[in-house]
DNA sequence: AGAAACTCCGAAACCGGTTTCGGCAATGGA
DNA sequence: TCCATTGCCGAAACCGGTTTCGGAGTTTCT
């Protein structure tokens, strides 16, 4: 029977080493050890070498729930994703989570992953997760312009590093993609093709990267010498179909744009839509171009030109920062920025009309469309 | 000064309520709490309700660390995801997180995630997942026909339910969508069009689906007293590259398929870019069914007939019946399947041509394409 | 040389729980 | 009425760590 119990006890624990197990085979106290591999000052330098060379050996892990208990920190990093309806399938999510596991465990950190339905409800869990010490902080995705999340954290005081720039970003800590200035490239680009009425279709403003592209986009048209037209400027579109009714209204203008940046790859597919349903030519009678380089763009015929972000890196990188934070307590704001690599894609060509050309075949193809559906 | 340390901790903690502070409201010792709590047989009625409507009225929640040092159990459901080049951007996962995590809050779990680049390596993610008593179990998505993480937990005795039947399911706990009846009822929908020549483009063979699916269309094809014809089932395809050669094998053929099945909507955008490139009519030139869903199938155009997976009910009925199993340690095995929702697309209609008429269409069609690239 | 200061480690309390053990009071049977 | 159960709870050990406190031994200073 005791041989049974003893089993069955290294058969769950396999065979795990302690605390204990080690301060004995040392022939030291577990305290001493303990302070010795969390750097104490009051432990000599040999012996905390010995110490740990011990634990490197015998493969000590300390529990980092045990640690918790007394310390308040479980080395878990923690994700709480909104799941708004028109969000909700965004593709970017498993490198994301790739990238951050990856920052996690290389430092034996653990992401602890909640999902919340609206805004009110991630505040709660938030707080629900760091008071149980599921949590030791959050990362951010998604920022808004004015996040709620921020200021919530703040009054708490937990812990919190933003993906993304949201309106005051200055004195935060965060990591983001410049996509404005891959919007500021994309009208570069457009441009460079000979295009001159170059519309732009935003989504939500509540967003805080819709405040960069914008900024991007007119940024672009300045550095090309274009005037920016506010007719072309279109914004708050949160689905293909609203994104769709932007491109109706702006290809139904006196000139119409022969180029159509959209803020991100999901808007891009509603202007697909209407092109497709009017038989205007994508690539030649109008270019666009999207952002995020997701595997839509890639579903898309022709390709849709889009910016690829690699959300891997950017887990990584927010996770890395994000524990660098936490462990060496006093570190004060860090901030990086990466850019995203233009994909090419059929999307995108010299327009094969000037923009009266296009809106007299518009009245063609719009006439015809009336008369196909009667 | 002692005020401030006190003001910190209750910052910190924000007033968590102890088990002592339960038991001293009580006039009772921990243990008699604790025993209370979890339904020890030595602990009167009346104290029960007494201390659980007390619990209840103060707020106590277990700090589930503390008890997993003792019981070795950490009450959170881990999810290794491995990163696959070919599947890494699935969008499924975002949902399916959803329905998991939804499902543990409900009962007070945590969901752990972590990544991996390959197959040994999400074994010893595993094995020390458990060790650290960060998770007490697994969820495996995208179970592989034999897979070598089953016989791997088997081994170590760790708890887990698949999502997805391997081929040794009878005895296992899994939940799973019936994916292979929808193959049936596509091969249905097709026939009912008035197809004859309907070809299968099939995934991995190391993916569990994929032998059902195989087997869905095989059976459709029974019902609807159509020869399986060997010429027409193409296995193995893992991209859109390799789902396209495949189709460009199967046009070719003396009689070419007017409809092809797809066992993912990815593999669907290799059969697209072929029509497109070649300029065959997609939904009557060639029909194409697809499955998943995906946000790939909407930015298809003409839009993918598909058949959508609620990924987020599959999360939350596994994440339930995992809980439900670990809890009642003694519950055998839980099974249970749903289907997937036909979501028609414009991707289907009628054949346009008969097979051999498509043949020499392709020869036409073919030939314009070799003289498009001189 | 003696006192003061400093180094370094052991002893023990503690964190928030769980679980074993034993004993007191009430009950039941003879 | 007395003894053996049984029901119910307190006491205390335990889990794997961290942290405070104090003291022994060594160094430094006068």
């Amino acid at each position: 029977m005791r041989t049974d119990t003893k089993m069955d006890r290294r058969s769950r624990d396999n065979a795990r080493v302690t605390i204990t197990d080690l301060s004995q085979a040392l022939s030291l106290t577990k305290g001493t050890v303990s302070r010795a591999l969390n750097g104490y000052p009051d432990i000599s330098e040999t012996t905390r070498v010995r110490v740990e060379r011990a634990a490197q050996a015998m493969g000590y892990r300390p529990l980092s729930h045990a640690q918790a208990i007394k310390t308040g920190r479980s080395c878990s990093l923690g994700l709480v994703v909104e799941l708004s309806e028109h969000d909700a399938h965004r593709p970017f999510l498993a490198e994301f989570l790739a990238g951050l596991t990856q920052a996690a465990s290389k430092e034996g950190w653990t992401l602890t992953v909640a999902t919340s339905e609206n805004e009110s409800d991630t505040l709660k869990i938030m707080r629900d997760l760091v008071q149980d010490h599921k949590a030791d902080g959050f990362i951010l995705p998604r920022v808004l312009w004015q996040d709620p999340r921020i200021a919530f954290l703040d009054r708490e005081e937990i812990p919190f590093i933003c993906y993304g720039r949201p309106k005051d970003h200055k004195e935060m800590s965060y990591f983001d993609v410049a996509s404005e200035t891959s919007m500021r490239d994309a009208v570069a680009w457009l441009a460079g093709l000979g295009h001159t009425r170059i519309a732009y279709i935003g989504s939500s403003t509540h967003y805080a990267y819709s405040h960069l592209r914008r900024e991007g986009y007119l940024a672009g048209l300045l550095e090309a010498g274009i005037d920016a037209a506010p007719e072309l400027i279109s914004e708050g579109a949160l689905s293909p179909d609203e994104a769709a009714q932007a491109t109706r209204r702006l290809l139904a203008l006196e000139l119409p744009p022969t180029a159509i940046l959209c803020a991100t790859d999901t808007l891009a597919r509603g202007v697909y839509e209407v092109a497709n349903v009017l038989g205007l030519k994508i690539g030649s009678e109008l270019s666009v171009i999207g952002y995020d380089g997701s595997p839509e763009a890639q579903a898309m015929w022709p390709r849709l030109a889009s910016f690829a972000v690699d959300n891997r890196k950017a887990g990584a990188a927010l996770g890395a920062m994000f524990i660098a934070r936490i462990r060496d307590a006093g570190v004060p704001v860090t901030q990086d920025l990466i850019t995203a690599d233009f994909q090419p894609g059929g999307s995108t060509g010299r327009p094969s009309m000037t923009p009266d050309q296009l809106a007299r075949h518009m009245v063609r193809l719009s006439a015809q469309e009336l008369s196909d559906q009667i």
